[in-house]
DNA sequence: TATGAATGAGTCTTCATTCAT
DNA sequence: AATGAATGAAGACTCATTCAT
């Protein structure tokens, strides 16, 4: 008897998001292992048993926690699904990709170490982020070719390009090595990036 | 009342090996909550008590288990540090490191995310991952310059480098999606690795 | 604040049968333990909320199912009570029972297993239990007698009879045993039947 | 891991046995929903942690103690397997068997009345008293072949004869009804048992 | 030293019952 | 009268850690 409850009162609603944003807040702080539903309970204001009613576990609390996460984090590359890109400065178009995603990781840096962790730990987690990732290089290859640009295994490039988008911005936002000059890695990157397009 | 005997007998020591190398196989496959005491010890053959006179808690197990794989395992890039390469043909010794990489990576990758993963829970384990996060890099630095390849930035571009070996072991290792032409990712991978090198 | 309505409006009082019906279906099926309010409100087409206003606590709910349905699921055989029966073709009138039975059991039955298992939770279910236990013995009795059938310790043997039938609507129902003959079962227990009123 | 430990120590025998009979005294006496698993470890003596090392679940405690109960209580019918009976006085061998289960039987009313009632509730209580049910019906039947008793359908009979059986002697145990003859009932029905057999 | 049985606090989850609307 | 969201106590089970032997 599966019952979860699909809110669609305006006030469950918000108590679901609560659940959520609670959930999402303690575990990127704490861990999943180490926060416990009534913790999120409390830190939601609301009684441990209510929890259940909106998710199916914990583990959907985290995951649908990670779904919201993904999908804003992802915005800045998705979104360029169907747009013109101009062809002629690629450079310019990765640039500018780059700078809006460096931009939303630097929002949630804990949040983001903690996903990325629980990516590994858990097999559904890593799937929300592929879906992403997926998405986000057949946003990039569509729009190339809406945009005129065309080439043989569009997929596999936009692919491993999609990839190194990723590290790059992890790399920028932990600045984890003090000793890098940033500006050059990320000039060489999305040269190889160009190249890798246009080879 | 601390009482952990750090073991001076040949046979003590070598009990102690075995929890680590145990208690770090099973979590790296299983993961840290999911791996219970019990298991640990029966992988090492030994009793449950007798983990307690060799480490602290569980979670001793673990950081000594980093500690003493984490070089071995997280990076294993690292061994061709101080070799030879021929730096007339890139392309056939970056090919030649991500075979070899690729044959060593399920297990290493599996180790890497569980460490990524641990890194909150313990600002100790956060710690040890860091300190060897540079090594690949630099083991690449320095064998290119031993080889007699120089060039500005060399850091920046290893590190770029090696996360894209990286992103590509993954990519092979896991074969998450089924209709990437892997050959081709490969191939297209280590020209625009030895372009970055080049530029 | 034991504020128990009792109903006098129709609609309330339709909607009491109908909390009742649904409870005791559920939990004839389900058993009591495994059925929860929300089901039984669910089944009877109100809120939980309601159930409160008409039952003191899911237990009373049972409690009324049985003193409501007992009579007609718990002994199907009462049902011939005052009817004449063909005492020169006994084979053929308990034939006709049985098969009567065996398509009625499969839910009374289990209703009457689950009013068992309930007995010794609840000294009201025993009591009601034990009442309407004797029904089905003295309804195959007074008809006996009403058919012009007449005997000593007609008490005894119909209670022994009436045992009989159940097991073997038992055995056909649940036709746990593969290799049994049925058809040769229930004839030679009918024949035994007749042997002990006759004798 | 589902390490359940099979006791071979002694007082590890003793430890598994006090909880069996804990658990089924707990659960005769309460029912087995509402014992709950702390209260059996204390009644035992044990820590509520210990459990799960000689048990599966909570329902494997319920299981044991029904098969040990079982046994014992079955005990009168099965030990008559490849014992030679008298079969020109059936009879007197039914009434031998009958009395030494009535008395078995009256030891532990209210267990076996728990007992009867979960078999309804849960299959696998059902399965075990079946079980025994059916090598009591395959006793018999060996015994009778072995003393040089034949007849077709032999399985059939010991079956309606064992069911027989066992009604009678819950009949007897319960004495629900008060105004039973209870001998002229014991009579009828080994009458009829012997007329089942020889027709 | 070593064992592994034992402990019991802690966790997720369910559900009878209440209460704001 | 009615709703169904909300409560929170209670229960089965796990497991890091201890301790008798």
């Amino acid at each position: 008897m599966n019952n979860i409850r699909e809110p669609s009162q305006k006030r469950s609603i918000e108590k679901k998001e609560k659940i959520i944003k609670a959930g999402f807040k303690l575990i990127c702080k704490k861990g999943y292992f180490s926060t416990n539903t009534a913790e999120i309970a409390k830190e939601a204001g609301v009684s441990t048993g209510i929890v259940y009613q909106y998710f199916q576990d914990k583990k959907d609390i985290l995951l649908q926690g990670i779904e919201q996460y993904a999908k804003n984090l992802m915005f800045p590359i998705n979104s360029i699904a169907n747009q013109k890109l101009d062809i002629n400065n690629l450079y310019g178009e990765f640039k500018k990709i780059i700078d809006a995603l460096v931009k939303k990781h630097s929002i949630s840096k804990k949040a983001h170490e903690e996903i990325l962790a629980m990516q590994h730990m858990d097999n559904d987690v890593a799937k929300i982020f592929e879906a992403y990732e997926l998405e986000a290089s057949n946003s990039l290859a569509s729009s190339l070719q809406l945009s005129g640009f065309s080439s043989d295994n569009l997929a596999e490039k936009t692919h491993i390009i999609v990839s190194m988008i990723d590290n790059l911005c992890h790399e920028i936002v932990y600045h984890k090595h003090k000793n890098m000059d940033y500006d050059y890695m990320i000039d060489l990157t999305i040269k190889a990036m160009v190249y890798i397009l246009e080879n």
